[in-house]
Parts: structure tokens; C-alpha cells; sequence
RNA sequence: GGUCCCGUAGCUCAGCUGGAUAGAGCAACUGCCUUCUAAGCAGUAGGUCUUUGGUUCGAAUCCAAACGGGAUCACCA
């Protein structure tokens, strides 16, 4: 699409000088729009914006500008002018031209490298429960975003920062040692995330009975809270961890490699993946030195307790804390100190951090810090800030038992798609490895693109209640749609035809033009997304590919095409079809499936 | 209360760098499988784009205010 459209704007942009006999400076970029279909016309001009400029009418302009290129502009057929919009028809000659520069082009490889590095931090979980719904929005969010910028030419490092430890993971020790430590995940046949998770639930059950016991007793609420016997025991275990505790340590790093184990099986099927890890247990010790740094050079103040402060009142915030007054650090101080981490060990030139919007203000302090301190890296600061994900009843509340855990979500999506395909009874003939597999593909397929297709910052609802739609707009009609075009490819390599494309016919159909045009935005679909950093870009992309094809599909015979270069033509057109929907699917990491 | 985000069809969402009659999917109703995969296609119906002002030849889109929903404002992470 670039040519094309660019060499008839420069033409518009010349033709404009010499009408109006301005300098060519004045003019800001052209840009064309597509021609509404219930006009005739291939590419639309707006010519209101050039009133002024020109001091004529807008008709006129677009009778002059449309003369203009008439005579001057070889992909220019025919023009109209309705209203003040001029309405181009370029030549099949150039579409041909254009279809057939773009069947030779491998662009779905991924784009021309750029030397930039770009680190994303995704995932990040907490090591006292087993990942939800909340998780796999992220989760997907930043695998795809990395998948995205690596295709569109850049290198991509994938890092994870666990949070390990910190009183919520104190507490589920807590609960553990009041069971007296009696069972193991292997000894009750339980994942290791959710056997920690299940004590954690159990540090809360145990802490109300105990809160209510003391409130019976006169207690007031918030007090008891703090008196509660397992409350202190969190609290106790919290500084013998930091004070180095041999046996609280290991207790630690039993109950943490049991939810390593029980995170590894949930990330590889979630099919994500990771380049670094960091933990917090390394990392909260961390930026203590640049709060020395940024004392010395003005950038923080102290007050008269000792604690350390940024006065952000000139960018329109308040005052921040960065140092507590007995010398230990806060969330912002790690995270200071782990930018500079990854800095020295990346030498990175932007920096993502795939969190949730609870975190804004926390994200703007810090890159506010960032940039006060100098820091060269301080500018390719970005957070991506992705909305909850809202069950009917309302936020989701692992206290309340109201979260969607991503096990069971995944197991129930794999199954609904077994079931359907069952149903359909079209793959009698497959092994049961293969029907797994399948049946996996199309169950994680369904839960990403119903994640990923939604603009990240908004926040969007699930209702469990009813399962994922495989019908409509959905991953698995798109994978529908690779199928059936693979079932294509699979008779044409039967029947000694080129995949390529090659050759374009004299007059096209409607449905075939319209799925040309949509396949050649592909490039420029791939660089606002990951401008935008927005995987959602590429699955409403994906999703109009589909449709496309599946109305050509619907509304032209492929072999029984009238010509043998029609059939040629059609096969190929197909191919490449297939080819955007599995670039655009390995960007979402949604698989696409040969057969189904 | 301050700050930030969101408000489009009954529901879930596109469209938002201003352009012609605002698009999909689901749900409802009609049609289309003796021919390449009907998990599909074609159609009907469904809208004061929360409201009110402003800017503009032109506003769902930009600005302001109001209303509604949410987040956040800890020596928690």
C-alpha cells in the first residue's frame, strides 16, 4: 500500500503547489482515506482543509486537484468530486502492480531489524497463590507485546520480577506451621501454587476466627487485627527472614519452590516465557546507593526524622517518600534500584513494564525520579497500564473466593472445546495426541484473543457463567478460518499448482479486491501497534482478515474458478491469507491449527 | 476532596492523529450445505455515540463543565 498511496499523495502535494502557487512548506502531509463503498472511487481526499490555503471552494479544489492528476498521475484512472470530498479511482494496473509487489514481499517474516533493545517486565507474580484471571490478562498482554516488537524489528527481553517474599508469603508459612506441617503437595496430589494458595486462605480463616475472639473480648476491630497471635507470627517471621533465620529461611525456599513448580507448568502451558528472572528477595535491598546519589546532587531531601523525600509538587504531585526514617527502603526504592539493575545488564533504550492501573501514580513518581536523576534510559520509560478484569458480581476478591483461577480456567475452556468438536465430528480420523493437542489450541486460543482483542486500558468483563464463545468473533473462527485455508493449500500442492503469488487477473471480484487491500495494511497495521503498544490492534486486524476471507470464500469457487489463471490466482491469494492470520496469531500467540 | 482512567446497539467490544448514511460479534428473526471445512456466508431488526456548552465548513473523535462507573492519593507491595 505504501507506493501507491504515497506516490499519489506526493503527486497531490504537487499539485497543490501549482494551483495554488504556495511554497511547498506550508503544506502539511496528505494523507488519503479510504473511498466509502457507496462511493465510487478507490482513495478519498478531504478538501475542505485547503479552503484557506487556496482561497477557492472546496468543489473546485477537487475538480483542479483531480484534473491535475489526471494528466500527471499514472496510477489515476478517473475522479469525482461529491461535496467537498474528491473520490480517486487508480487504475487496475497499479492495484496489479501493487498485489504483485506485495505476493513477492515476506513481510509476515517480520520487519527490517532496528538496532533498539527493549526490555518488558510482565508477569510478576506474588509467590503466596496460584495465578487468576487477573494474571492472564498480563500475562498475555506482555508475552504478545514482546512477540509484537520483536516482529516489528526490535530486540526484545522478556524479564519477570518475582515478588518472593514479603508478608503475604510470611502468612502462608504461618498457616503452614499452625497445620503442623504435616502434608506436601505430592502427599495430597495438589499443584504446588495452589497447595501454598489453599494455606494462605487459611492464614485469613485462622486470623478472623481470632480477631473475632478478641473484638468478643472488647477489643476494637483494627486492634485485634494487629493482636491477633498469627498477625504477630507474620510479623515475626517477616524480620527473622531479613535477619537471616536458617530454619525460617528454609521453610521459605521449601513453600517457594513448590509454587516455582506449580508457575512452571501454568507458564509453559500458558506458552509464555521468560529471558530473566529477578527476584525481590535479591532486588528490595536495592537503590539505597542512588538514594545516597540523588542526596548528595539535590534531587531528594531529609527531613528531621532521617526519612528521605522527592518534592514533586512543581510536576503537580505531592511529596514522596523514598527512604523509611529507620533506613530501609519502600516499594519505590527497589524499583529504583532495579531499573538501574536492568540497565547495566541490558543497556536497554526503553524499558515496559506490563502492570496493572491500580499502579498509575506509582508508575509516574517513579519515572518522574528517573528523569530527575538524570538517567540516560529515563525516556524510554513506559508502563503499560491494563484495566481489571471484572467478573459480573463485580471485582474479583480472592478473600471473598470470587477469582477465576487460571487453572481451572483453562482446563474448562479446553474442555468446552472438546466438546464442540466432538459435536462437529470432523476429525474422526485423528490420533488422540493429535485431538489433545487440538483440543489445547483451541481452549488457550479462545481465553487469549478474548483477552488480547480488547484495548489493554480499558477495563472488560468475564462472566463465568457462560463460557468463552467459539462462535462470531472469536480465535476459534479465525483458527476455523486457517483451517479451511489449509485444506485449500493441501488440494492445490495435490494438484501441481503454484502457491505463489504471481500473476494477477485482468478484472477482480469484489470480494478478492477487498482482501487485497485489507492484507497490504499489514505492515502499517504492525507499526501502530507497536507504537501504540497494543496487541488489540493486531486482533481486530485478525479478526477482519478472517471475515474477509471468509466472505471471498463463501462467494467465489476456488478450483472451479472459470480460468486456470483465476484458480492460480485464488490458491495464491489464500496462501497469503494464511500467511497474515499465522503472523498475526504468532504475535498473539494463538496457534494455528492445519486441521480441525 | 485532589489526581488519573472509562462511559458507543439489550450484552461484549471496534471506530477516537476531526470528514460523507457510526461498525462487528453475541442474543432475536429469515434464507444458504448432492460442488473447495456451515466453528461459515447472506439478510432483517436494534443507536438522542451519558448530558450540556464551546471550537470548526464539519465533532462519537478536540476543549470545558456536569452526571455515572472505577482506580489512586500509606514510613504496604
Amino acid at each position: 500500500m505504501k507506493n501507491l498511496e504515497s506516490n499519489i499523495c506526493s503527486h497531490i502535494h504537487k499539485a497543490i503547489v501549482s494551483i495554488g502557487k504556495v511554497a511547498s512548506e506550508q503544506l502539511s502531509e496528505i494523507s488519503l482515506q479510504a473511498t466509502k463503498v457507496e462511493f465510487e472511487g478507490d482513495f478519498t481526499l478531504v478538501c475542505f482543509q485547503f479552503t484557506r490555503l487556496l482561497g477557492k471552494n472546496p468543489e473546485q479544489i477537487g475538480n483542479e486537484i483531480g484534473g491535475y492528476l489526471l494528466e500527471n498521475c499514472s496510477d489515476i484512472e478517473n475522479f469525482n468530486v461529491v461535496k467537498g470530498f474528491l473520490n480517486l479511482s487508480v487504475k487496475d494496473s497499479s492495484w496489479k502492480k501493487e498485489f504483485l509487489d506485495f505476493g513477492d514481499s515476506e513481510i509476515w517474516k517480520g520487519l527490517p531489524g532496528k538496532s533498539e533493545r527493549i526490555l518488558i517486565e510482565y508477569s510478576s507474580p506474588n509467590t503466596n497463590k496460584p495465578l487468576h484471571l487477573g494474571h492472564l490478562r498480563n500475562n498475555f498482554l506482555g508475552y504478545s507485546l514482546s512477540e509484537l516488537l520483536k516482529f516489528a524489528g526490535y530486540d526484545v527481553v522478556k524479564a519477570n520480577l518475582v515478588n518472593d517474599r514479603g508478608i503475604h508469603i510470611c502468612k502462608s508459612m504461618v498457616a503452614y506451621m499452625e497445620s503442623g506441617m504435616t502434608e506436601t503437595p505430592e502427599s495430597s496430589g495438589m499443584k504446588g501454587d495452589h497447595f501454598v494458595g489453599k494455606y494462605y486462605v487459611q492464614f485469613d480463616q485462622i486470623l478472623k476466627s481470632q480477631v473475632a475472639e478478641l473484638v468478643k473480648n472488647g477489643v476494637s476491630e483494627d486492634l485485634a487485627k494487629e493482636k491477633a497471635p498469627v498477625s504477630i507470627k507474620a510479623k515475626k517471621m517477616l524480620l527473622d527472614w531479613e535477619s537471616g533465620d536458617k530454619e525460617v529461611l528454609g521453610l521459605w525456599k521449601t513453600m517457594n519452590g513448590w509454587v516455582y513448580k506449580g508457575f512452571e507448568a501454568t507458564y509453559k502451558r500458558m506458552g509464555v516465557d521468560f529471558d530473566k528472572f529477578y527476584y525481590e528477595s535479591d532486588t528490595y535491598i536495592l537503590g539505597k546507593d542512588v538514594v545516597d546519589e540523588g542526596l548528595a546532587s539535590g534531587v531528594f531531601f531529609k527531613k528531621e526524622d532521617g526519612s528521605v523525600w522527592i518534592d514533586l509538587t512543581n510536576e503537580g504531585l505531592d511529596q514522596k517518600l523514598v527512604l523509611r526514617s529507620d533506613g530501609t527502603s519502600v516499594y519505590i526504592t527497589q524499583d529504583i534500584g532495579t531499573a538501574e539493575l536492568k540497565f547495566k545488564e541490558f543497556k536497554m533504550d526503553r524499558s515496559v513494564y506490563v502492570v496493572g492501573n491500580e499502579q498509575d501514580y506509582h508508575f509516574v513518581v517513579l519515572f518522574h525520579i528517573l528523569r530527575k536523576l538524570g538517567r540516560s534510559y529515563a525516556k524510554g520509560l513506559h508502563h503499560l497500564s491494563y484495566g481489571m478484569v471484572d467478573l459480573p458480581s463485580g471485582k474479583m476478591k480472592s478473600r471473598e473466593g470470587t477469582v477465576v483461577d487460571a487453572d481451572e480456567l483453562m482446563d474448562e475452556m479446553v474442555n468446552t472445546a472438546k466438546e464442540r468438536t466432538s459435536e462437529l465430528g470432523k476429525i474422526a480420523d485423528f490420533e488422540a495426541n493429535e485431538l489433545n493437542e487440538l483440543y489445547e489450541v483451541l481452549g488457550l486460543g479462545a481465553i487469549k484473543y478474548f483477552l488480547l482483542k480488547v484495548d489493554p486500558k480499558k477495563r472488560m468483563m468475564f462472566n463465568p457463567q457462560e463460557s468463552i464463545e467459539l462462535n462470531g468473533n472469536t480465535a476459534t473462527a479465525i483458527q476455523y478460518t486457517h483451517a479451511r485455508i489449509s485444506a485449500i493449500s493441501r488440494k492445490a500442492i495435490q494438484q501441481g499448482l503454484e502457491l505463489k503469488l504471481t500473476a494477477i487477473p485482468d478484472s477482480l471480484e469484489k470480494s478478492e479486491k477487498d482482501l487485497l487491500k485489507h492484507l497490504l495494511k499489514f505492515e502499517s497495521i504492525v507499526l501502530e501497534a507497536s507504537t501504540e503498544y497494543s496487541p488489540a490492534v493486531i486482533a481486530n486486524y485478525l479478526y477482519e482478515t478472517s471475515r474477509l476471507y471468509n466472505s471471498f470464500f463463501a462467494h467465489e469457487s476456488i478450483f472451479q474458478a472459470s480460468t486456470a489463471e483465476k484458480v492460480q490466482f485464488r490458491v495464491a491469494l489464500s496462501v497469503k491469507s494464511g500467511e497474515v492470520i499465522r503472523a498475526c496469531g504468532k504475535i498473539l500467540g494463538i496457534v494455528m491449527p492445519e486441521r480441525m
